[in-house]
DNA sequence: TTAGATGCAAATGTTTTGCATTGCG
DNA sequence: CGCAATGCAAAACATTTGCATCTAA
């Protein structure tokens, strides 16, 4: 998975960026498809420095400016979603998949691997949980840490 | 409630405190004492800075470096917990409901108010989803983001 | 042509660290 | 006395912003 349709899912979302784009009167540009094309390749969960990294290899340089600037437009375009895991930098992921489909984190805290999961049953009982204290629930965070089946077996 | 027992607050969990520095060679200091009062008469969800100027009003100077160090050894002590909500500084609580009692938190976007809440079911299904994937799960992070009963009546 | 985008460097905010000095045990 | 703690300033990060320059529309 993954490398078979990048291009699919660049094209996809590199649609709905133009469509962004044009109706907020902003342009398109060399280094927005490049940071979009690295975004797609790097799969979920890449920093901005990783980013920085992986443009500059495929192509020339790009300011650090720029892909901070570049991935809040993403993310205001909807074709990205910023997490914050543990305390280190930002980091993103394609928002392909959350649609309909929200989905929460499950990391290892030894490798820090990351799984996505979705359980609606815990997205009803946060429903409830609001409900009660008379909240109107707006979006949630859940991140379950622990040690992954590959970091239990070894011993460090 | 708050300020009834909190000097009750305050003797337990220096008693803690003294119990772990014993244990590993650390010192008693006065600042250590002014800033574990300070935290308790400060209530739930404090940043480093709001500790400062608390501590500072109380009593004379204090670094800024002292408090971080101290609000960390506090964390090691297990008289204190940290929280990253938003993205804004680590803010602090404590720690004497956390024994066995864990809570999670319903934050308003507009006003920031926190409320804390429990629910065992939650933490059931998020056992299983953990165990699902092989994860020995150590610990979570759930933060429920939405508008207060008080935001949803103001209009603006 | 012109408003928006880029890239650099400087600024900001949070947290950590080096080091000389102080103070608890 | 000796090691740990403090306080300051400087460093380290992550991120944002100012501004001159460039470029898509």
């Amino acid at each position: 998975m993954g490398t078979l349709n990048s291009e699919a899912i660049f094209a996809s979302l590199y649609q709905r960026l133009l469509a962004h784009l044009v109706s907020n009167g902003l342009k398109q540009t060399r280094q927005r498809e490049d940071i979009l094309r690295s975004f797609v390749e790097c799969g979920g969960h890449v920093s901005i420095e990783e980013l920085v990294a992986h443009v500059r290899k495929r192509k020339g340089n790009i300011g650090h400016a720029t892909v901070y600037r570049t991935m809040r437009l993403f993310v205001e375009s909807g074709i990205a979603a910023e997490r914050h895991f543990l305390d280190g930098p930002a980091r993103y992921e394609t928002a392909e998949v959350l649609d309909d489909d929200h989905h929460d984190h499950l990391i290892c805290t030894k490798c820090t691997a990351i799984v996505e999961f979705e359980n609606d049953e815990i997205e009803e009982l946060q429903e409830q949980v609001a409900k009660g204290f008379g909240f109107k629930l707006t979006n949630h965070k859940m991140e379950l840490y622990g040690i992954c089946p590959d970091c239990q077996i070894k011993t460090n």
